[in-house]
DNA sequence: TAAATAGGTT
């Protein structure tokens, strides 16, 4: 019966109430079994409710130690789950302590709780301790610490910790996958999913969430595409959790109509849900249809939340909407109390400077309540190349060197904005001052998924065993296109060096070695994708070869954290 | 008892 009660409670208001009335009754709370209930209901709930407080379950122990009764196995676990989940340290230690009094911290339970509670309060080191030193273990007490290190981003701890394992479950190698997501490394994460086929446990969708994700970073569709029928075949139901990442990933390969018929078939959305369709849908220029439905989503009873409006933002940025931008950013205040965070000021500079407002954009930045960053002062500077304003690009130059000094990128924006301007002396100047800074341009790198496997190739790349055909394919290309009208577009190499050279140095832009490369590795016709971790340089994006037509560029920025392939 | 999704760019 109590069990039954607190079960159905979602709230810890409710929990309280039910407590009260045990207390009040003084009969139901004769057992160590009808605390640890109440105990178990509380850290159900805790989450649920912004105002619980670990303080909340102590008089519960308490009172079942003044009753004369003896906390059973399950008793200090589940206050101590309480004290993790609501990050309470202070009230962590205090049970850990009393554990020790009562010659309780042996069990199994109590030290996996415990293993778990150094882990989210990031005491590694108290957690390894109890690890090494623990009476009992199983695997869940390996898989606390798994995701202690994790979490921390300490990912060399957790693949030494991974690899000495005796016994793993699906939840060892998810979370492996999702450390290996959330450092960058989506290419791990997707090498360890086909390692976890070849010798591990079946995944369910938590797994499959995860790899999803990584397949959207990388822009592999095949493999996105075969874990969707993977969730039809084994009647795996499409959780709001699957869908979300499912439409992200059909985004971000460029497959936004299929995004869009997922999102559409999806019985039940969260914002999330919500706000990747609108991101998705910007992503690729429909700034106006990702603008209806993020009205659609408000009238739908959704309230967007700060993410959800940089969504909406950069969606007036794809579009071109500047009036509708300046409305949005002030709704949010107004509207709905949030706050614009650096992020949003960031996003309305991009629309303004992009649009040529740029002393609009300067007059945001000077109004601004917080230290502009990097990103705001680049914004800036990408208006002043496009407009071609020199002064006030040298200007955000200025504060941009100034916050980041060893980022190259500021440089090779200047050197840029100059060479644009015909000031190739000025654009030389930049380029010796990174010389001695020794400072390197960010390597292009794009990667092309052929037959399911991902091929990486860096700018001026010779390490592939085909480089050779590759290249030999790239000069036929090039003849063919030239006898088209093509005329490299040589401001994008901005070096000072002779025509020659300049033809040689587009000539090994890493898209086009991905292109050649798939070219000659597929059937004709078939289509071709390349994803990019800078934007696709404007030669290379020339598309008057008949062939290149059909290549898909995605460049995604977010791959500038992967450079240990 | 342990694991999951969205976010502005040169």
């Amino acid at each position: 019966m109590t069990r039954d009660l607190l079960s159905r409670c979602s709230h810890s208001k409710q929990v309280k109430q039910i407590q009260a009335r045990f207390v009040t009754s003084g009969l139901l709370l004769a057992s160590v079994f009808h605390h640890n209930a109440l105990l178990r209901a509380h850290s159900r709930t805790a989450s649920a409710s912004p105002s619980a407080s670990p303080a909340a379950a102590f008089p519960i122990y308490t009172h079942l130690l003044r009753r004369g009764l003896r906390p059973d196995s399950y008793t200090l676990p589940f206050l101590l789950n309480f004290c993790s989940l609501l990050l309470a340290r202070y009230h962590g230690l205090s049970v850990h302590a009393h554990a020790i009094r009562l010659g309780r911290d042996a069990d199994l339970f109590l030290a996996n709780a415990l293993i778990h509670f150094y882990s989210v309060v990031r005491d590694l080191a108290a957690a390894r301790r109890i690890l090494d030193l623990a009476s009992f273990t199983d695997v869940v007490s390996y898989n606390s610490m798994l995701t202690g290190y994790l979490r921390a981003g300490d990912l060399d701890s957790a693949w030494s910790l991974f690899d000495g394992m005796s016994e793993t479950n699906v939840v060892t190698w998810s979370a492996m996958i999702s450390g290996c997501l959330q450092g960058g490394r989506s290419k791990e994460a997707l090498a360890l999913f086909s390692r976890m086929q070849a010798e591990g446990p079946e995944p369910n969708d938590m797994t499959l969430v995860s790899v999803l994700a990584a397949c959207a970073h990388l822009g592999a569709l095949e493999q996105g595409k075969w874990i969707h029928s993977y969730l039809r075949s084994n009647g795996i139901k499409i959780s709001v959790f699957l869908g979300t990442a499912l439409i992200d990933m059909y985004a971000k390969c460029g497959q936004v109509q299929l995004a869009l018929s997922l999102f559409d078939e999806m019985p039940e959305k969260n914002l999330l849900t919500w706000t990747t369709m609108i991101k998705g849908l910007a992503m690729h220029g429909n700034g106006v249809e990702a603008l209806q439905l993020f009205s659609v989503m408000g009238a739908s009873g959704f309230v967007p939340d700060d993410v959800a409006f940089i969504g909406a933002l950069c969606a007036c940025t794809h579009a071109g909407l500047v009036d509708q931008g300046r409305e949005i950013f002030d709704s949010m205040r107004k509207d709905y109390g949030i706050e614009p965070k650096l992020e949003h000021y960031g996003c309305m500079v991009d629309l303004l400077a992009r649009n040529g407002l740029l002393e609009e954009a300067q007059g945001l930045i000077k109004s601004m309540p917080m230290e502009p960053d990097a990103l705001v002062w680049g914004a800036l500077m990408a208006g002043c190349k496009l407009h071609r304003n020199v002064e006030l690009a040298e200007h955000s130059v200025k504060h941009l060197i100034k916050l980041e000094p060893d980022s190259s990128g500021v440089y090779v924006l200047l050197a840029n904005i100059y060479a644009s301007s015909g000031r190739h002396d000025k654009a030389r100047e930049v380029r010796c001052m990174m010389r001695t800074k020794r400072l390197q341009k960010t390597p292009g790198c794009s990667l092309v998924e052929i037959g399911g496997r991902i091929h990486q190739f860096l700018v001026g790349d010779i390490a592939h065993p085909l480089i050779k055909d590759i290249l030999s394919k790239w000069e036929e290309i090039e003849s063919l296109i030239k006898l088209e009208g093509y005329v490299p577009d040589k401001k994008e190499v901005l070096l000072n060096i002779d025509d020659e050279e300049k033809e040689d140095a587009l000539a090994r832009h890493s898209e086009k070695l991905a292109i050649a490369f798939a070219l000659i590795s597929t059937e004709e016709g078939m289509p071709i994708r390349v994803v990019k971790n800078l934007r696709v340089c404007s030669d290379c994006h020339q598309d008057l070869f008949p062939e290149i037509h059909h290549a898909l560029l995605i460049p995604q920025w977010k791959l500038n954290s992967i450079s240990f392939w």
